[in-house]
DNA sequence: TGACAAATTAAGTGCGCACATATTAGCATT
DNA sequence: AATGCTAATATGTGCGCACTTAATTTGTCA
């Protein structure tokens, strides 16, 4: 009968993350039920579970069956990232892509690699490094290991043309992924190859990635310095 | 009538993703209008809708109104970053959380914090120094400015004691925030503060939060060596 | 007192419907 | 051909209902 129309689920999202911006609900505290706070607004539970749900992706409340939507005691930032393949992201940037296979080798692989992938008997593995370049220059330099076992079919792969990462992208689809970021010095050979000077400071990115329970490949990312990785706007 | 229970949204999410991954629709391509997909599967469209919500939340598909759904034609890794205040941090890992005050002082923002914030117009900020310890080692050096204008109840808070990072998060919450990651090499100062080797590799978080389209403040978080930042499990 | 079972509770999910909204395509007018 | 109106269309959203599931509370019995 309100002459205003309904209330969406971002209108309700948005009074319940105000309600405890201002304090009303603090850091641990327990938020009405759905139906309660539905009646009190006037919508259906299923808005206000929409916009739990988007609070509860943000992480800004947690929810538990039973147990109900309480305001997360321990603020964090949530940040999503995009990472698109390099020959992607060099040519968004307006440069002009190129590719460089630099080593291709089988080897046993050592425990730092295995223990990224999670895994604890030592087996060989497939060692690609490669260089990619924008406008010929470096740009990043990247370290990887292919797990044979996980994708034999690799080895009939020509990686002189075809960058290894796009390969395992189109032709290995990946169903979990971990992240890890950190800096590093470049040591001489690295600096040699990025074009850097030895000792200067450069953002690495590790990625491993599994199908199910096999590890497919995990690599190191080296990055030119200057490197700067931005959350996604 | 069948003895199968009814598909969730999430089996149906997982059928349309592997169907993607198996290259039945490649990178570009249209796929089938939500409801002949919950008729094909005999489910409601409303279960569609949501597993393509959250194909579409992960980068995996593209949807647009009339325009239907579409593979995302450049792959992505799509990652959520959780960045917990830095006491939470330290406690978790087992350490014994401590902070120091180095230095506070009103100041004329250089351009690049001005460009941080988004700002064009120069203005005086009260920028604040400051270590966070763990077992009284340092851990994180932050150089912070913030937004005298936005935040001027920061005036009269005694920053000696109190720490401005959480200080900020419980009494002004940000409705933006700018994330940035690089690397740096260590200059004599940031050395001599983190205990570090002068020119090591330093992990550096920039952060930047607004209230609306009020900028609240600009951190510069460098971390001690080794420091590590890893996607969410 | 403690262990286990049963009831209770609040979120999670599925369905079907109606309507809203954005975007494309088609058509007509200039 | 360029322009602007109109219709068609696929996703987006809201509602109400019934039922499921996980977790907590309560109750019971040893």
């Amino acid at each position: 009968m309100s002459p205003e129309s309904r209330l969406s689920w971002k209108d309700v999202r948005d009074q319940i993350h105000d309600a405890i911006l201002s304090g009303r609900y603090g850091p641990g505290d327990r938020l009405p039920r759905d139906v309660d706070i539905a009646d009190e607004l006037n919508c259906a539970r299923s808005t206000v579970q929409r916009a739990m749900q988007a609070l509860s992706d943000s992480g800004i409340v947690e929810r538990r069956r039973k147990g109900g939507t309480r305001v997360r005691p321990d603020p964090v930032t949530r940040a999503t990232l995009d990472i698109p393949i390099t020959r992607r992201e060099v040519e968004q940037k307006g440069g002009r892509y190129g590719y460089q296979l630099i080593r291709r080798v089988e080897a046993v692989a050592p425990r730092g690699v295995l223990a990224a992938c999670e895994l604890t008997e030592p087996r060989t593995m497939l060692r690609v490094e490669a260089l990619h370049l924008s406008d010929g220059r470096p740009y990043i330099f990247e370290d990887r290991w292919i797990c044979l076992e996980t994708v034999p079919e690799i080895g009939d792969v020509d990686l002189t043309g075809q960058n290894a990462n796009e390969w395992l992208v189109q032709n290995k689809p990946y169903s979990r992924c971990d992240l890890r970021f950190y800096a590093v010095s470049a040591d001489d050979s690295v600096a040699d190859l990025l074009d850097a000077e030895p000792g200067a400071a450069l953002f690495v990115i590790e990625r491993t990635t599994w199908i199910d329970a096999a590890p497919i490949t995990t690599v190191k990312a080296i990055a030119t310095p200057g490197y700067q990785l931005l959350t996604r706007s």
